[in-house]
DNA sequence: AGATAAACGAGACGGTACGTCACGTCTTAGG
DNA sequence: CCTAAGACGTGACGTACCGTCTCGTTTATCT
């Protein structure tokens, strides 16, 4: 679960808890929606009725529809494993959740709305933000670091330019939206930062 | 000008015909209005206010806010001139009029509220791809089928993942938005383009 | 037809006459809009649809809707006729080609347009008032005034009284609507207003 | 109140009540809006603006501008009391209160307002004819009934002539509109009454 | 026979209001 | 104190109509 939509105080001393059931359905509502009526259509009170829940509630714990979006479904990913094998791989590896995810189903749209609502609010972005640099640029910035011919892939544009050569052409896809994602898409995208980044690489 | 403004029949024989100065009033108006309030709050009445001009004038011409933001902005860009140089160059030309938008200003802040609103709503999203698609997609892949060493990139989905690689990572840059763009962005895509492609060049 | 029709100069020197193909059709086209959608839903930009004039044509020489609603009904009820007979029938006969055209068909429901539209607007208010008092009030006053018995009405509130007593009734009528205009409803007016007024006459 | 502006149910259990500040906010609103643009120029868009209340607000309570029109001012109505007298004195105090509302300053204006907008709407014609029966044709019935002399008028067409006889004058007054209401007005409604029953009476 | 001018159809335009929808705050009552 | 229910002020949506205006065509009368 994301920051906000934690309480954050352990000293809380009287009244009853957050609610984990009102909030799994809010969440799972806000899921719906978004599918349903893609982010454009997303509106708070149509959450609130789906769930069950009150529209202060929902105020209460996260701060508007676009926050309540994002963390909705940056919630269902899985945990990042650390995986072996080529660096190559490792770094599709970051990838291909997010992929998977937008494969299965009516993952796209709502991954679609994942992006909009994250662009259209300044909180909103900044958790998406958060999550994309633990998540991603966190452990790429690793992989890169320990790779005997790319370790002078190191300052911080340098790695941000990787992020964006990996995960741009995502966004591109989501936005143009032309058929389903191919396959051996999360590999391609590994195969071209390695090879952008291997062209400067010293030869040996 | 794009496609939805214009009257299209040559053959109207009565009644006065389009207002020019209230087209070009509309669509400064939008510019500003995007530029000061982002695609969140882009507001056709807003817009209508300053041009002075009416909502009813704003909706005959456009179909809604998301299309009359993409087209204000698309209409801005100068002509698509072919250019001479080397295959990395002429990518990095195709891409860094856009660039030079972002660079200019505001223009940062009014090209992700474009690709908001291009995103927002289905009809100006095909705008924005016919748009990406003649002025973008077209030229790559005539400069990519003419390069000796790249002859083979042929079918659909290659120029498509090119395309990808070459402006993906601007989304993504323009959506995280930390910094301006920084020097050589054009070049170092085109590079990463190439440098993908020319991988599986049949060695010369 | 009513004054505002009217050209009124005579001087005119060139140009074509007005049409009156384009008047007749005009009034008939408001007088079915009328029916069809009330006064509430009445339109001059419908109007000139159905009647194939333009909105220009229907301004120059009508003031507005209310207006245009008032003389197009009005000019439908036949030219007053002298009628022989007692006091009382005499007076029937002063409302009765209203009440008739109020029976026929969607009279009522017309009709009931123009009080509204006369209401609704100075102009086409005076209009109506001037078309009751040429044709309802003068005749009223000579009826009374020459029947021995009622010699004494003269004053102009009485007469006033009178007319209210005759037509307001049919206001109400029409207002209400419930069901069709009984039959010897005119006549029944006419008693009323009789016997008022006979009740302060002098006994002979 | 009318009908419309109850809530209507007794056991809702949670949630606020409907604000009775607003409400009197927006029905003093829109009998001074009523007032000063007559019906014609009534807006439900100023109404809120002046009452410092909301358009959702007041569509939520009340259908339309007629309906809103409609209720504020037959609101302002004092209570029916029964009275003593001879009948003719009863009839003339069912139309007293109305008559001495037209007198009241801008009386005349806002009630051909309220005329028009229930006749404008059929939802607000409804609330106007409902009120009518209640608080003077009903009572008017009574009377009639009880008078020795009038026992015989009982149908209901009898009764709807009896009440066309009283009120339709005063439409016609409302709608004419030159000068103040004169004097004994609403006994000389009632003398025409009155006189017209009177004629049929079995002589005594 | 032009030239002149008005009438006319079509309809674009700046306004204002309509009736609906969503946001985010606030109020009430139940647990 | 948390929650469901929902009323409220704010403001945008997209549509309809008003009354003015500009086009280009079609008559009539005047030179």
């Amino acid at each position: 679960m994301s920051k906000s939509s934690q309480t954050g105080d352990e000293d809380r001393r009287t009244g009853p808890k957050r609610s984990e059931a009102s909030r799994i359905a809010v969440q799972q509502a806000a899921i719906v929606e978004l599918n349903e009526h893609g982010w454009r259509g997303f509106s708070v009170d149509r959450v609130a009725k789906r769930a069950k829940a009150s529209k202060q509630t929902i105020y209460k714990w996260w701060q508007g529809p676009a926050l309540l979006a994002v963390e909705a479904v940056l919630d269902t990913l899985p945990e990042i494993v650390e995986e072996d094998g080529n660096p190559e791989f490792k770094v599709a590896a970051l990838i291909s959740p997010l992929i998977a995810a937008m494969r299965n189903g009516d993952g796209a749209h709502i991954w679609r709305g994942v992006l909009l609502a994250a662009a259209d609010d300044p909180d909103a972005s900044e958790v998406f933000r958060e999550w994309m640099h633990r998540d991603i640029r966190q452990p790429l910035r690793h992989v890169l670091a320990r790779e005997a011919n790319l370790g002078h892939i190191r300052r911080d544009w340098e790695i941000d330019f990787a992020l964006e050569l990996l995960v741009g052409p995502i966004w591109q896809r989501l936005l143009g939206m032309r058929g389903p994602i191919p396959e051996r898409y999360a590999e391609r995208l590994a195969e071209s930062v390695m090879a952008y980044h291997y062209k400067d690489a010293p030869k040996g």
